[in-house]
DNA sequence: GATGAATGAGCGTTCATTCAT
DNA sequence: TATGAATGAACGCTCATTCAT
């Protein structure tokens, strides 16, 4: 593992050894995404992953520890994902609550339209299984937590401006997270509206800057 | 067959079994929402409800369908429950937006802390289980939504404001759930912080009434 | 149990009693008939037989020692059905073949018709349940054997002849049921054609004639 | 996907694979025979199955969909066991009614004493069990009625002989099945008389080929 | 006599996981 | 590395039968 010394000597068949590995990889974690967003978790055998991703299930535990750790991956890579979208919106925008519009409209717009099947997976098909996954689910949603607090951070710093309690940054980010959750749970999994997610995504982009301002105050000289 | 006729003379031995038969029914499904929700949906078998319920495994099947039907009866206990704990908190408040702070304490004061059980097969052990039990959520989930927007609309007449769009209602009833459920999950589930969830509580409702606000403007006079 | 003395003293009541439990018990049958016939026996249980008799569970306890004893009374229902069919056919005909003749006409137009329940509780639910019920059907068996050889026996009187081996009208007995029994398994279970029964009841009936005629020869003069 | 090129260079561990496949399958497949037929089919469990193939009951369930198909496999076996007797009888004989007895014997003498198994398989255990066996024994049924019919055909042709009606050869082939399975029952299954099947064979033959001549009739000159 | 709630052994079936090849 | 046959514990569910009322 030493990145140095294994880095040169790679001969071209290893190369190519480790190049079909991760193709390998990729293509069951992606079997098992599209599986078991579309038919459930427990719905979806080990067999049914290696068919799909035309291996051996053999194979399949040759890649992943076991059913469950196939599971944590996806949401490690769902996780991954959304924070790379919603960063992606903050990089663009100027250092207010601008940022907090564009990622939730790159939440709605993007990750529940192109990334449905993770959005799936994090906020439906991982939740409740066992006390590993929510450990994974855990650490995804503390990370996604961080992210939108360091953002809060800078507009604080940027607009001269103070959150009204302590715990008031984790409470924001906290329940920006549950309103993006839930309100893709409503109208993807529950109405398969997809085509009122702009609309809808507009007016709950307003609602959360209303709740984010209400935590703020303006910084008390000293 | 006559209503009048046959309510009273209902021998006493016929009450008792009604009784009896209530609280079987009762004992079981108790006994199942305190495993679902401490060993989860899946690790626990009917066998293992029977023996908590202190009755066979045929018993169960007598009352309740099959296991899924005893989810989904739970998941209806646990939402009318929340119901009551949120209508409670609208009726006894004035009617501006004070009711959704009271409803916003009930939640994290009242049905988080002395309703776990039913928190946990609401918000974690129905999710994602097969599609009759999606459907009972959905069920469950649009009738709170209702309740909410009741409350919105009187928040609306009695203030004379107006929603600033047409989804403007079911945006932030949808999102307050989103809160509640999120803020819930992040410190009960994966915190177990029950100590701190007044003033975790407190910041959730100042954020979630901005959220309200920002959705709100002054009616147009005419 | 002695019928001399219970017969006189029996008062009206317990008359009325006598008659209900019978017809009680027929209720019974009948419904289990009808349903071991159309749903299959494995297919039926108790609760479902008890639903269409409109009694209880435990009533049906009471009439029957339990399901197969069910079975086992209607096996003998329908084999005493079918010796009156056959028999009353044999009574109206000529002591020769005719009877034979006029039997499978009976069997055919009137008992795979008018009684296909019973028929198939005969021919079909029965066969391979259990050691007590694959008694009973020998038993039933045994008996229609029984009638055939005595009409068997009659026609070689009539006519003078004898058979040709010992085993002879044992074996004319067995194959003519088992013509019987096939060929309305083959156009009534399986091809469901109750409108040609006529017809084919005829060749199926000409077979057997064949067949016995084959096994008589004219007795030699001593 | 060249048939050709891909039969050779099949390795010998795959061929030994592939025989140990085999011998898999047809040991579970007797085990299971042997059970049915003398246990009875609904007084086999799978489990019991799988310790007579001393396997495991999944390893049941990897060469078989269900117990259901288990049986209707046997059904095939059975039925195809008994063509091949009754033909290998047909083959061997001079294109008269010859044929018809040594089919009988062979019937009598092999298959109900050699497989005396499938014998109780055919024609006890699979009687009335479900949608899907009926239909498996119709066919194996339908099978043996085009022999039988083929023939008979051929006896026609060979003695310038005619059918006395169109439904005629169908039906003597139904009625000699009828009378094979229910002889067979009578002596095989309640009497257990193996010592005596082949005198009764000799007049059950005796009446079907009486049965036969009755239906045929000599052609008309034109 | 009649009821119907309660029992619990037993069954068919699934599927995550292993391991010899 | 890759295979896929084999494992076997575990589960949901059924239903004939009983028995207190």
């Amino acid at each position: 593992m030493n990145d140095v010394a294994e880095t040169k000597p790679l001969s071209k068949s290893a190369m190519r050894r480790q190049r079909e590995r991760e193709l390998r990889y990729q293509t069951i974690l992606s079997a098992a995404e599209s599986l078991f967003a579309k038919e459930g978790y427990h719905n979806t055998s080990m067999e049914r992953i290696a068919d799909a991703a035309e291996v051996s299930v053999g194979a399949v535990y040759f890649y992943f520890k076991n059913k469950e750790d196939l599971l944590a991956c996806l949401i490690d890579e769902s996780g991954y994902c959304l924070r790379s979208v919603l960063g992606k919106a903050f990089l663009e925008a100027t250092p207010d609550l601008e940022g907090f519009k564009k990622a939730g409209h790159a939440f709605f717009e993007d990750y529940c339209l192109n990334h449905s099947d993770k959005l799936a997976i994090l906020f439906r098909e991982s939740v409740g299984q066992s006390k590993i996954v929510e450990e994974r689910r855990k650490n995804a949603s503390e990370r996604l937590i961080k992210d939108v607090r360091n953002a809060l951070e800078k507009v604080c710093e940027g607009m001269n401006y103070e959150f009204k309690s302590n715990l008031a940054s984790e409470i924001i980010a906290v329940s920006i997270l549950g309103i993006y959750e839930r309100v893709a749970y409503q109208y993807i999994f529950w109405q398969g509206n997809t085509d009122g997610l702009k609309a809808i995504g507009h007016d709950a982009v307003d609602f959360l800057i209303g709740g984010i301002k209400n935590l703020f105050r303006e910084k008390e000289c000293t």
